[in-house]
DNA sequence: CGTCACCTTGATAGTTCTCAAGGGTCGTGG
DNA sequence: CCACGACCCTTGAGAACTATCAAGGTGACG
């Protein structure tokens, strides 16, 4: 079965970005810049690879809908998942280096994502100061989100981890229009929120139900819900900062 | 007691980066252009701080010489380091987005950076395609450094991620000259490591020892010592991939 | 000599992992 | 329609790892 397929090309000017409120509106002549440069689209679902670890990609996509992860697996079969990918994110700065990619991307929902060729791409975003801007805030935004990942495992006992990771989700979801009163509708598997966390599969379902019955985060396989999103964040102690509405690409 | 002061300016010609191996060969083109653009210099001692969490910046910094450290504290003081910083590295990527940075930069041992501007960085990067191919590349090794802390502390125990934080500094401190035959004069506490580990300082301390009398790490105040790097990377299953040389501003 | 910053050790408690087993749902093929 | 496999969640119990508390020990330095 295909979990990979290519596409036709949707036009930016009818971009599905451009209505959600948490991102930058963008004006007609950069959308036209972008589609000039664009080279097409590709569609994923559930569990679909974008990207393999190991090996070198020519590519680099901006998420236009679903929510991928990003991942590192080890030689012994163990994997750590890096970041989540949201609509707007841009994917594989890493291609640019043209060295393997030291992790792989995979579909959590279907996704679409639109591409871009490496070759030129420099040139592209040099094209116009704001992009470039844009580049440099998404990549430091990026970096952002992977320190508190990392305050997080370093950090924070299981439970707090989780719901830490839940608050993440939740907002940053939000901030796509993914999301709407404390609640996402995607399916991360406890396993991947192991996976995630550094946490063994049965102490994350045992954590889970704990914060379960206290009400704080309700995570099933379906969703994730959070009832009173500040309490969560006072309890573990982060701040979802979502600062300015995100650009994209 | 100032731990940070302002100093002359070195020429860019004389940059003492240009004689180490593991950098980027640089043009007397680009040297000038970069020269035009710096702003200034900064000396820290040993602990001085360069930048304070939660405060904005109005300056980006290339490492000159030294160590430096970039951590986040919380509310409760706990804090996690989330990376070291060598000659060559850019300092705060994060200050180009006008926010209040979410992590403090301190010096590990007498440090001294090149400062330039943030008005004006994009502008200065575009100006040249070979600068934009290098800020993304910094931008990709950092996240990149940052994956693989996170794998550290997400799937190795405490012996492990010791053995790893050793390797990733001798092999990052080999690739800017301040390394040699595995063995890297640096004081690193053992309460940084453990901050940085995410571990109690007192089973740092522990595992520290086991690592010592197995020959595998010596790590001291003043220095870290690995007598066969080959046989940590297999320990810890990391490859210290030091891929090209590294560019620099 | 006293202080400070750092490393070391012992004992105990708490967290998290591993192993092992069982149960639910869903789609597929006989 | 039912059996089966695939995938996911759940529970119990013991072992392993790591944190915490409490005390000492060392060297540098004023």
């Amino acid at each position: 079965m295909d979990k990979k397929t290519a596409e036709a090309m949707t036009p930016c000017t009818g971009c599905p970005l451009l209505n959600c409120s948490g991102l930058k509106q963008m004006d007609v002549d950069r959308m036209l810049e972008v589609e000039a440069f664009k080279q097409g689209e590709i569609a994923l679902e559930r569990g679909g690879q974008l990207l393999t670890q190991g090996t070198r990609s020519n590519e680099i996509y901006t998420v236009l809908s679903g929510v991928l992860i990003r991942f590192r697996l080890m030689e012994d079969g163990r994997r750590q998942i890096i970041n989540f990918l949201f609509p707007g994110d841009l994917v594989g700065l890493q291609a640019m280096l043209d060295e393997p990619m030291t992790h792989g991307v995979e579909a959590l929902t279907p996704a679409r994502l639109c591409i871009f060729p490496r070759d030129g791409f420099i040139e592209f975003v040099g094209r116009n100061p704001g992009m470039g801007y844009d580049v440099i805030w998404l990549a430091a935004k990026e970096e952002s989100a992977l320190e508190e990942h990392l305050v997080a495992l370093g950090q924070r006992n299981a439970r707090e981890r989780i719901a830490y990771l839940a608050l993440f989700l939740v907002k940053r979801a939000e901030g796509t229009c993914l999301a709407s009163d404390g609640r996402v509708e995607i399916s991360v598997t406890q396993g991947q929120v192991a996976d995630m966390l550094g946490l063994s599969l049965v102490h994350t379902n045992r954590s889970m139900q704990s914060l379960r019955r206290e009400g704080l985060v309700r995570w099933s396989l379906n969703a994730i819900e959070i009832p009173d999103p500040e309490a969560v964040s006072q309890y573990v102690r982060y701040d979802p900062n979502l600062s300015g509405p995100r650009p994209y690409l």
